[in-house]
DNA sequence: TGATAGATTGTCT
DNA sequence: GACAATCTATCAG
């Protein structure tokens, strides 16, 4: 049954060329707002809209991993050229982020929220809940929903398993502080985080 | 509905 | 051995 409509859906998405990737960080990360992220598995296939981002500027922001271009076995793929899978494991939940900045420049979009597209039964069963707003509305949640793990690290997100695609246009974009992180001085306070106006999906905390 | 504590695993010092 | 770009359960109101 569930085929049909794949093909269906499937019939117009092409993934987002490297052009795309290419632009400023602050600029992809608004810009990536609306798209579908799409990850294929033998499973079946899963997509959503993104609706809410976060930008990671390595060398100046304390916020972020690669802060003073410090390079590691963990970062070391922010330091690849853009449209790159960074997967990165926190307490028990694998965080899911696009490489941004180019050769040399630790930067990266964290994608927070997305809003269920396709294959939503399957996000059902792997997060084992029904609500569809509690499906994918925070960093941990949406990689279990989508099956994104570890082993896409590194992955070129031009091309299946794992791609982004044109989605959706966004009426209104809003910006705010980005969460979770505390003791980080002046970068605590930059308006880094985006996320598509009044939309249920995004993950808790503001409003407007 | 809102706030708080605990879980739990890889990575780095 | 300490800590983290989080999630969930639980308790209070």
């Amino acid at each position: 049954m569930e085929w049909i409509h794949i093909a269906d859906f499937l019939k117009d998405i092409e993934p987002l060329h490297q052009e795309f990737y290419d632009q400023p960080t602050l600029e992809l990360a608004k810009a990536l707002l609306g798209c579908l992220l799409i990850k294929e598995t033998k499973e079946g296939i899963a997509a959503g809209y993104i609706v809410e981002t976060e930008a990671y500027i390595g060398p100046g922001d304390r916020a972020a991993h690669s802060y003073q271009n410090r390079r590691t076995k963990r970062t070391e793929i922010m330091f690849h050229r853009s449209g790159l899978a960074y997967t990165y494991v926190m307490h028990t939940h694998c965080l899911f982020n696009v490489v941004s900045g180019g050769e040399e420049k630790p930067e990266a979009v964290l994608v927070r929220a997305l809003e269920p597209a396709f294959g939503i039964e399957l996000m059902k069963i792997r997060r084992g809940i029904e609500e569809l707003t509690k499906l994918t509305n925070g960093p941990g949640k949406l990689t279990k929903s989508m099956g994104i793990s570890m082993e896409d690290y590194s992955r070129a997100l031009t091309s299946p398993p794992l791609y982004i695609a044109k989605g959706i246009c966004t009426e209104s974009i809003s910006a705010g502080k980005r969460i979770g992180i505390n003791n980080s001085g002046e970068a605590r306070d930059y308006l880094w985080r985006f996320w598509v106006t009044n939309n249920k999906y995004v993950s808790k905390q503001q409003k407007t």
